[in-house]
DNA sequence: ATGAGTATC
């Protein structure tokens, strides 16, 4: 948490000071707070001096000033604030209006703040850089750059900041307007139900339906019958506006104003098959090339759904384009065909900004840009000079199966908003024309509107641990824009259950109050906590860093040998955790050595993202006191590690059955394979999974080998025999149990050990 | 006998 800002003086005090040195009036002399109309503003807009710095708008500003002026939410201006000043609590917006927000609701005069939230990082940088120019803001200095950060973070103004995870660039009591994600002020809630620091919160982009945008929306639903002084602003780019502004209507037949500001862009054509294509990909491979050999000169853009379909047809493409032009210099120019998805290094998503490459001869065909990629490029990352789309209409999306507890990607339609959002990208500098390899009539009756939110689609057991934290108590009754299944919500509660964070009415523990501080997932928030009690959190920490970023293992399609040795030397053979517990541990030996990583087949990214992510963690470890401590024998800190591992994923436990490498889920009872990737050298009875995947086939991956009578000692209630479900894994366990109760008396059983770790952690949140 | 669409704390 930051310091509190308002403990200062409010920056008002600062206009009327005696700091204004020349006589001219405050440029904001005889606003007041949210009557303020268009006429005023466009006064302060054109001032000669900056009402929010009162230093004088420098020539930059006039320029960008003139170049608003042409946007169409400037001609609006009268319309807009018309609006705000008649109307109570909630507006919905079709586009970005913020920084008209802060001239009327003068958030710097009150102590308070604008928030605006994106759900990606790189837009709320990147939208707060632009708006603090636009503003005229003052700059910090200097560059900051953290050394393990992927992105570099921009120059920003003070009076407009940005917050994302493992950046906060704003300044207590100047910053009045604040660019953050949607998942940073759902954590902010969690201490702050109330969001009492700011006066107006702006969600941006909520017709892309994340999981934290959709939570955010019932939460300020509720929050705003309580807070009569706050105001709401929902912005979305769809036809869904309708169903927001519906879902806000504070009464019947009353509904929040909506408000359109129609965008920019350049009308598209659309194409359709004719007829349904069998092979999505060789269609798409097809029409490329006959847009390349017939229409005018323009840059491509093909989506398809993952980055071995991407790079596939990226080598196709280029060879049989070379053909052509081969055949025909005369009237085929030269192409370059760049792949992109988001684990490309940044460096090579880079490259899609590049020049078209030029024809072979000054009066021949010129040369075009063919960008092949995933559903990244549909909202996240946009390319200029894109003229034509081709569009099969396919995308990966999870998809979240609460019968067995499994998050999956499948391969699915798309929706006509993702498929009208996919046309759009070719009209951003001129007009454009785009393919669907589907028929008009699919595109008609068999496209959904709308993908599904997240929410209906994700595994919810983070969620609903952040929602009984913020207090809410009925979790089927809470106010949802679209309900999730109870089956997920019962998934979810009874996971949080027997991981003890929510006792057997539903009501949040001790031990779930710390769980929620963590960004983590319950089970590895569960075993984070726990480990001191087994000297080894010093290893879970690292380890659970290691699972919360993408994988470190690099393997290139022509050096696939030379990696899997490289793994070798890394790897533990009791299991992947201690493997990677072993990877962090020479990272850090070789001095965080982007060249040694390289050397060793490790994804140097990727390495720097754990380093971030366990400072992070570990600072929270301090705020709770959780001590940081380890095992000097190796042995006996790996026995600690692998029990310290039951304690959070007691289960995602897979027992062996028969001979061959096939396993079975503890009372789940699905057929699993180890994954490929496994370093285990043999395939031991009992086995803790850290993930479930299915692909081909159902796959169990990050593996580590535990003892079946730590299931009982640990995790007594999930192990409770009766319950389970007779057969082979049932009396494979009723053997353990009874050898364990011939042990000697005093050896720690199961429940008397759970009743230890919840009064250690009782008497931690006390102190804390 | 082989895999991650996109995000987020």
């Amino acid at each position: 948490m930051s310091d509190n800002p308002y403990t200062r003086a409010p920056p008002l005090a600062r206009f009327n000071g005696p700091s204004t040195s020349n006589k001219a009036p405050h440029p904001l002399m005889g606003f007041l707070s949210r009557t303020v109309k268009a006429p005023q503003v466009q006064k302060a807009l054109e001032g000669d001096t900056n009402p929010f710095t009162l230093q004088p708008h420098t020539k930059q500003y006039h320029k960008i000033l003139e170049a608003r002026k042409k946007l169409p939410v400037y001609s609006q201006m009268t319309e807009f604030y018309e609006m705000k000043s008649l109307s109570d609590a909630l507006f919905l917006f079709l586009n970005r209006i913020p920084q008209f927000v802060c001239y009327t609701d003068l958030p710097h005069t009150k102590g308070k703040l604008v928030a605006c939230t994106q759900p990606r990082r790189v837009a709320a940088m990147s939208v707060a850089k632009r708006v603090a120019d636009e503003m005229d803001g003052e700059h910090y200095p200097r560059v900051i750059r953290m050394p393990s950060l992927i992105v570099i973070p921009v120059p920003l103004g003070k009076q407009v900041g940005y917050s994302i995870r493992f950046e906060d660039m704003t300044e207590p009591g100047t910053t009045f307007l604040k660019y953050m994600t949607d998942g940073m002020l759902l954590r902010e809630a969690m201490n702050d139900p109330d969001l009492n620091r700011y006066s107006t919160i702006i969600l941006d982009e909520a017709h892309e339906r994340t999981l934290a945008t959709d939570i955010l929306m019932g939460l300020l639903k509720s929050l705003a019958k309580r807070r009569s002084d706050l105001k709401i602003i929902i912005m979305s780019a769809t036809l869904d506006a309708h169903k927001f502004q519906k879902y806000f209507a504070l009464q019947k037949g009353e509904t929040a104003p909506l408000f359109k500001v129609p965008g920019r862009t350049h009308p598209v054509e659309v194409f359709y098959t004719q007829e349904p294509e069998p092979d999505y990909v060789e269609a798409a491979i097809r029409t490329v090339l006959m847009i390349h050999r017939a229409e005018d000169p323009g840059d491509i853009l093909l989506f398809l759904t993952g980055e071995e379909e991407i790079e596939d047809a990226c080598r196709k493409i280029k060879l049989e384009a070379d053909d052509l032009m081969n055949q025909d210099p005369d009237s085929v120019g030269p192409v370059i065909c760049i792949p992109l998805y988001s684990s490309l290094p940044p460096a090579q998503q880079q490259r899609i900004f590049d020049d078209p490459p030029k024809g072979r001869s000054p009066d021949g065909p010129p040369g075009r840009k063919i960008v092949i990629s995933t559903n990244i490029a549909e909202t996240s990352l946009t390319i200029d000079g894109i003229v034509y789309v081709v569009d099969p209409g396919f995308s990966k999306q999870k998809v979240y199966n609460p019968r067995i507890r499994v998050e999956s990607l499948l391969v699915s339609p798309i929706s006509k908003a993702s498929a009208q959002q996919r046309a759009g990208r070719a009209g951003r500098t001129r007009p454009g024309k785009c393919f669907r390899l589907y028929t008009e009539k699919d595109f008609m009756s068999e496209l959904e509107e709308q993908t599904h939110p997240e929410i209906l689609r994700s595994n919810l057991a983070n969620t609903v641990l952040e929602l009984v934290k913020l207090g809410i108590k009925d979790l089927v009754k809470f106010d949802y824009v679209d309900a999730p299944a109870p089956e997920t919500l019962m998934r979810a509660l009874e996971l949080l259950n027997y991981l003890a964070a929510l006792d057997d009415d539903g009501n949040l523990t001790a031990l779930g109050g710390i769980m929620a501080e963590f960004p983590l997932d319950p089970q590895m928030a569960k075993m984070l906590i726990v480990s001191p009690e087994f000297r080894c959190s010093n290893e879970i920490l690292t380890i659970v860093a290691m699972l919360s970023v993408p994988n470190v293992w690099v393997r290139p399609p022509n050096m696939r040998r030379e990696a899997d040795q490289a793994k070798k030397l890394l790897e533990v053979p009791d299991g992947d955790h201690l493997t990677l517990l072993n990877v962090y541990n020479h990272y850090s030996l070789n001095m965080h050595d982007k060249k040694w990583a390289y050397n060793n087949y490790l994804n140097s990214r990727a390495l720097a993202q754990a380093d971030n992510v366990r400072a992070q963690l570990q600072r929270t470890m301090e705020r709770f006191e959780i001590d940081i401590v380890s095992t000097q024998d190796e042995r006996a800190l790996y026995l600690n590690v692998r029990k310290a591992l039951v304690c959070g994923f007691f289960m995602q436990i897979a027992h062996k059955e028969g001979e061959k490498n096939a396993y079975l889920t503890v009372k789940d009872n699905q057929v699993v394979s180890l994954h490929p990737s496994c370093g285990l050298d043999t395939t031991p009875e009992w086995v803790l999974f850290n993930e479930f995947v299915l692909t081909n086939r159902p796959f169990i991956r990050t593996v580590t080998t535990i003892k079946p009578e730590w299931l009982l000692e640990y995790a007594p209630l999930y192990f409770e025999l009766s319950s389970f479900p007779k057969g082979e894994t049932r009396r494979a366990l009723e053997s353990i149990f009874n050898k364990g109760n011939r042990l000697p008396v005093g050896s720690t059983k199961g429940k008397k050990r759970s009743r230890e770790q919840s009064t250690e952690v009782e008497a931690k949140r006390k102190r804390a």
